[in-house]
DNA sequence: CCCGTACAATATGAGAATCGTATTACTTCA
DNA sequence: TGAAGTAATACGATTCTCATATTGTACGGG
């Protein structure tokens, strides 16, 4: 990410727009696909993205997951019995402190969700492949200011 | 994008997994900025997906609606009804074949909605604000590229 | 022209999910 | 030790989803 160059201010403007038009379009896009796959594996909507902040952000807590997917902690509950039922994750007591505790993601099953995913890893593989290195560089810089920036205007949101 | 340079295929490997791992979190993120966006606004999590679509897809059926967004048509009746009660959007009967519904996204409330993402909105003006025209075009065309990805594998899902 | 078939949207009812509140079990601090 | 706080969950009322049935409309063949 060098410094910027002025260009056309009405260009720049409108590629500015289009990324952030992508980035929705992007978003309902995925999650579309999600709905396929979870409706593939039996999982509902909510329990997948549940099981993703789970087998991403390591072991956490169940109340941890509700305050990250903004949900109630009493969903919460049922979201991991099915998971839970299903097989997808695994509910710990934690030893230090025994009110609480962890949800794991199991190994088990994930390998079918891969098997699902699929046809978009190898998609995402082929158009990795056209870029050069310096190019996927500003592109993974990008996801994760966005990344950051979708954080931080849901943690705003959160608070208020 | 320009051919690729051959470089460390290891940490090419690499690079390439953060940006599908990143993506994956991105489409959590925003899902998540999605459900605080449509608590404030009473929009239940389905209804937020739909409206968007209505409203980057132009007047579509509610059949259309349901076969893009992967729902029954029954459930699309419901989530119209809401929709349309709360003013979202409106039904209009299609002239050519009364049969048919169309359904229109109405500007009145959007603002609402703009104002919600406002955050967000500005957060992504920045950073796009650090990056050179030639970055953002390749930032652009690889979001182009991904949801062209997400829509062929979420097709291919729904198809079989 | 009319009838049978096909199709779009919606009504209906059964089953499932969500969330506010109450409850249980445990910790922590006075 | 006991009072207050916290984590998870049980429970019930409300809401959502979806399979099926129904209604209204189009269209092609006789």
């Amino acid at each position: 990410m060098s410094s910027v160059t002025p260009g056309d201010a009405r260009a720049r403007r409108r590629l500015t727009n289009e990324i952030k038009g992508d980035l929705r379009e992007l978003r309902n896009q995925l999650a579309m696909l999600n709905r396929q796959v979870g409706a593939r594996l039996e999982l509902n909507d909510v329990d997948m993205d549940c099981l993703d902040l789970i087998s991403r952000h390591g072991p956490l807590s169940p109340s941890a997951v509700a305050r990250r997917a903004g949900l109630h902690p009493a969903t919460m509950t049922g979201i991991l019995d099915r998971l839970e039922r299903a097989g997808w994750v695994a509910r710990e007591r934690d030893p230090a402190d025994r009110r609480g505790v962890t949800v794991r993601a199991l190994p088990d099953r994930a390998g079918e969700m891969y098997g699902l995913l699929a046809g978009m890893n190898s998609a995402m593989d082929d158009i990795c492949a056209g870029y050069t290195d310096a190019e996927l560089d500003v592109v993974a810089g990008f996801l994760s200011r966005a990344i950051e920036a979708g954080r931080g205007a849901t943690e705003e949101l959160a608070g208020s």
